[in-house]
Formats: structure tokens, C-alpha cells, sequence
DNA sequence: GCTTGACCTGGAGTGCACTCCAGCTCCTAC
DNA sequence: GTAGGAGCTGGAGTGCACTCCAGGTCAAGC
């Protein structure tokens, strides 16, 4: 099974400018091309960019994906330094979270704090 | 009490450029100054740039805290305006907590793979 | 056979959030 | 009284991750 770039882009999310510059900067590698020259991206192709969106989602730099490209072309050979890549960067996401929950804490407080002040939901329309 | 800029930047984790720069576009209010025409950051100045901070780790776009900082201003009227932003930012903050929770699923997932495929921790030094 | 729509390429442009710079002033310490 | 360091201003530059564009190709349907 094959797909258009116009399906590509509606199966991993990403637009399809954004897939050609994934081509671009080799983030992906070229995918195959049908009679007229047109991509034609595999299964495999879209879980490498599913995995990628997952990667972006967390806030990894695209230069550090590149990286991790480049790693996987070599095989085997680079399982543990792409592993220790993904551990490090799942660290960098746990702590990430860990941030956010205590900003969080801070913004329920500041809420709270409006809630004292203003009563309630009320009176406030477009009070421009 | 009041801190140079140098001093300011240090406690808000913010850089001397930064401060500059969130005050030219009336993120924050001009300062006092002293004697000498330097800027003298208040205990509130600070207060106010750290809650900027925490909206802005978690993610906060410059123009939405521009309009919350615009609506302060206006005094208690606005409140009920700032509490729904709050809650509405704090909604999005849940929200990517959650995404980056099941992309860190993801992420196990994987390392456990490179764990199963490597065996373990060895011969993997700096194999460039 | 011609319009239409999806796709192609190389390159330029965008928005965001800073960050840096040149050339200046002002206080402090020697 | 002067050298040095912190700070000042307006404006230009940066890095990132896209996003858009002009001008062209190609296959399909009418």
C-alpha cells in the first residue's frame, strides 16, 4: 500500500509542505515515486514520520532528529547510541512534565485567587 | 527594596536583554530609576516577571500575556477577563501534560526495543 | 485536445522570541 | 582626572521550524 502525498500529510498530521521539507533537510529519506514522478510514501514511511511527530511533539530539535536519522542508516551498529538519544531525551521530557505540573500548581492558586475576588462567573461580558 | 538589572536578571532566571525587551513591548511596565537613569527593578517588578516566567515555560504565546498585562491595567473590571485566560491556558497545559505522558509511553516503548535488540550497556563507546 | 486538479521544484518569506551591536552616558575606584 | 564597568538606546541580526510562491509537469475526464 502507497500513498499520495496529499493522504500522507492527512495520516501523520503534518502538512504537506512540512513533509517535503522533512525530504528537504533529510529528516526522511526520499520516498519512492510512482509513474509520473509523484511520492509514494510505504506503511514504513509513515511510522518513521509518525515516530517523528512523536519526537517534535516532545520538543526534541529537528537537528538532534537528524541525528537520529543519520544513526538508523547505519544499522545496527548505532542501536546504543540512538538508545541513549531517546534516554536522554526521555529525561529531558520527564523533566519537562515535572515543570509543568508546578506551574500548573501556580496557575490553580492565581485562579483560586479571581475566584475570591470576583465572586463568581458573573457580570463579566464583553466588558471591553 | 530595588535591583539593578543586572540583579534582576539574575533572580528571575531571565536575561538583561530579555528584561529590555519584554519592557519595549509593554509586557512589563518601565521600571523606576535611579538617580542615574538605570532601572530599578521593585520587589513587585519581580513578582510580576516571575509569574510572566511560569506563563511562558508553560508555554504562553508573548501576545496572549501582552493582553493579559494590558488587561491588568485596567484593574479589578478586567478580572473575570484574566481568569478566563488562566483557566483556559491552564486547560492547555493539562492537555500537553498529557500528550507528552503518552509520548513518553512511546518512548519507553522504543528503549525497551533498543534494549531487547542490544542486549545491554556494553561495546557501544564512541563507535562514530 | 483541452481543462482541471494534484503534484513537482528551487527558492523566498514568515512569525516567534529573543539576542547582539555600536556608540553613548554615568558612577566608582584608584 | 581618568580608566573601567554597568547600564543606556535604537535598530539590526539570529535560529528555528515551517510556509508560501511562481512556474512547470502529468494523468484523467469531458
Amino acid at each position: 500500500m502507497t500513498y499520495a502525498i496529499a493522504e500522507a500529510a492527512h495520516r501523520t498530521g503534518l502538512s504537506i509542505d512540512t513533509l517535503r521539507y522533512y525530504e528537504r533537510i533529510e529528516l526522511v529519506d526520499p520516498p519512492a515515486r510512482d509513474s509520473g514522478g509523484r511520492r509514494a510514501y510505504s506503511d514504513e514511511d509513515l511510522a518513521w514520520l509518525g515516530f517523528l511527530t512523536r519526537l517534535r511533539t516532545t520538543g526534541m530539535p529537528i537537528k538532534l532528529m537528524r541525528e537520529y536519522a543519520r544513526l538508523r542508516h547505519q544499522g545496527i551498529a548505532s542501536a546504543g547510541q540512538r538508545k541513549r538519544i531517546l534516554e536522554r531525551h526521555r529525561e529531558d521530557v520527564r523533566a519537562r512534565i515535572e515543570e509543568l505540573r508546578s506551574c500548573l500548581g501556580a496557575l490553580d492558586y492565581k485562579i483560586d485567587n479571581y475566584e475570591r475576588v470576583i465572586g463568581s462567573d458573573h457580570i463579566q461580558e464583553a466588558s471591553a
